[in-house]
DNA sequence: AATATTATTTAGATTTGTCTAAATTATATT
DNA sequence: AATATAATTTAGACAAATCTAAATAATATT
């Protein structure tokens, strides 16, 4: 099966966006991909006749089992990418992803099973992401749960769920990274906000927004 | 100025083939991408219009000084990738260049002086070509000859001025590799064939089209 | 249920990079 | 110099990926 870049973009986006839903809308796609829903219709016409997604006209989108296992060959290469940028090239997690969704689509099996060994074969990428392996298999990782849902009093940031530069760089700004600990002082309930301390640091407080984007372990 | 892969790939090629060279044809270019003159001359019109070559209807193409920046640049980030695919991956030298061919399209800047230093800022590829610094200059080699052009007895490898597969493939399956050295036995006047020995190896002869494309210094 | 709103698709156009076939220009040969 | 051959360009077409505007279908609201 030879895509094209456009092509993997699209079953990446689909892929990311149907996690548990039966079907993506057109619409959330062409959102996704800073495009057209109609664009968005015609590569779909294009990729149910490539057997890579399930499509009926105004019925949505969902991806064969065919496109899931291109999806997560894709996902694999985006993250073992981040990772090179992050260990080997010493790139801040908040200014990899632009550079991994290049890097991402160069096919060639051979360079990410060498890359990933070179690595250390990594399980999760600088985000907190699992990597899965060249089967597509996913290890399975502790339970994480987003920040404005734990319970517990020490938490540890094991990801976050939305990547956008602003998130990451204000999480930076703050010096959370991954596997940064964090005391939860107190949570105010008419907003949602959290009032947060990291070790040595005075504690501040942080939107419902941001909370709902930090995934942790319970410690 | 931002380029498609399609253009970079055409700049890449004029470079190559100019190479002393006043000004390059439109079937040498059209031979080198593996397409059709008809497409170089669109292409030619398109490249002449953002000023990276000069073009004259049936008159030739050249790289303007801009256009010969970008170039380097595109080498640069080639023989860099080789380098990290055959240091860091250890890929061997005949099979990085299809590879290094997609990454070298990646457009960051960052990326490619991180990578640089991360790998020791080498100033060879692994097939023994130099690698221009940021700023596109080439850190002067020794001279190096054309195997069939050294009058020396003893040579040490630097380099191949052709990376087809096939020789490559040659060259590996006969022990030949950079910084190998080696013993002229004799050289035939009537087919410019090289008798040639390495080192613990029994001799054998290597046609003038191998020796042309093999580049030594002299010991 | 009728109507308004939103989502989706179709139709037709555009851009990029390519092609083939025909026409033109340059170069080589007699 | 005339003619043959080779190189190059033009003209017109195509596929991929996109777009806008209009049409249609699905969903929500009254």
């Amino acid at each position: 099966m030879n895509l094209t870049v456009a092509e993997e973009n699209y079953i990446k986006s689909i892929y990311k966006l149907q996690d548990g839903q039966a079907v993506v809308s057109t619409n959330a796609i062409a959102y996704d991909l800073d495009t057209k829903p109609a664009s968005v219709t015609d590569m779909a016409k294009k990729l149910k006749e490539k057997k890579l997604i399930d499509y009926e006209k105004y019925q949505g989108i969902s991806l064969t089992p065919e496109g899931k296992r291109i999806a997560i060959q894709i996902v694999r290469r985006h993250r073992l990418w981040e990772c090179f940028l992050v260990d080997k090239l010493s790139f801040s997690w908040d200014e990899v992803h632009e550079i991994a969704e290049e890097l991402e689509h160069v096919r060639s099996e051979k360079l990410i099973n060498r890359l990933s060994e070179f690595l250390g074969n990594p399980t999760t990428d600088p985000h907190g992401d699992p990597i899965p392996d060249a089967q597509g298999k996913f290890s399975k990782n502790k339970q994480l749960v987003s920040l404005d849902k734990a319970t517990a009093r020490r938490l540890e940031v094991a990801g976050v769920s939305d990547q956008s530069s602003s998130l990451l760089e204000f999480l930076n700004a703050k010096g959370i990274k991954l596997g940064t600990q964090i005391d939860v002082i107190e949570r105010y309930e008419f907003d949602n906000s959290v009032e947060i301390k990291i070790r040595n640091q005075s504690a501040f407080t942080i939107s419902e927004q941001v909370s709902k984007n930090i995934m942790v372990k319970i410690l």
